[in-house]
DNA sequence: AATGATTTGCAATATTGTTGCAATATTTTT
DNA sequence: AAAAATATTGCAACAATATTGCAAATCATT
């Protein structure tokens, strides 16, 4: 099992409903909003757990947030290198405005950029929406 | 009175609700969401009224959204050049952990970023966490 | 298998977002 | 300037989403 695994190395107790979870995610083309997972046909969890979940996972660097302007948060699964705290997922994300899936680019990477004098960033998201490669015929 | 041009300009009628509410933009230092406009003390609009005025403001090009990983949609002013139905801020967002306020960055440009063959971009956002220039003491 | 620690689901509550519609305000026409 | 036409607002009702405390259930450790 895949996530068992994941969720060892992550120090958190392997219970159903995150191995449930996680299954989902993996199974998963795009990113995925609370929404989804609660909504999911083969999924019997309490919104609650769901809340929680996503929040532990988040927490421990399973999962990592997608900024979006619809009050919502997408989540997708980190890469193996990020760990608790200190994610390492500074790449690009996609939304298809066609198809609505966001997927997560990881093989384009966040550029710098030059802040005016005294601004320390610390964490950079570039999210660009637009047709996906699916969604081009 | 800027508001009533800003409003007349995007052919839009002048009311009360309206005056106020861009007026608050004028006035604020960072960006808003909505929660801020109707909790504002000195202000006393109906919830339904400020929705409904925050998205005519995006469509008419005078606001436009900043995404965000908390649930919400900040909104902010949009520089002249915005039109409705086409915006023209591809500039940089920066949300201060310190003080959590949004600033647009209005002189950094959000860079362009080559995507994988297929993919067709439409419109890019930045944004950027850390420390803004007020609070690094 | 027993114990202790953690997680889960439920219930209650709070917050946030949407819709229809009548009253009001604004714009346009006369 | 008044009347007519149009657009906006607030209310009420509702829907959807999020948070909290706590007892029951599950999981890890012994
Ligand atoms: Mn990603
Ligand atoms: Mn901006
Ligand atoms: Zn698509
Ligand atoms: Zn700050």
């Amino acid at each position: 099992m895949q996530q068992e695994a994941v969720l060892k190395k992550a120090g958190l107790s392997v219970t159903e409903s995150r191995k449930t979870i996680l299954e989902l995610f993996f199974a998963s083309e795009g990113a995925l909003a609370h929404a989804d997972i609660e909504k999911h046909s083969s999924i019997n969890i309490d919104r609650v757990t769901v809340y929680r979940t996503l929040q532990t996972f988040v927490e421990s660097g399973i999962i990592h947030q997608i900024p979006t302007t619809d009050n919502t948060i997408l989540y997708a699964l980190c890469k193996d290198s990020c760990e608790a705290g200190h994610h390492h997922d500074e790449h690009v994300h996609f939304i298809c405005v066609s198809c609505n899936k966001t997927n997560c680019l990881d093989d384009v990477m966040v550029p710098m950029v030059k802040l005016p004098k005294g601004f320390l960033p610390i964490q950079t998201a570039m999210i660009v929406k637009g047709t996906c490669i699916d969604c081009r015929n």
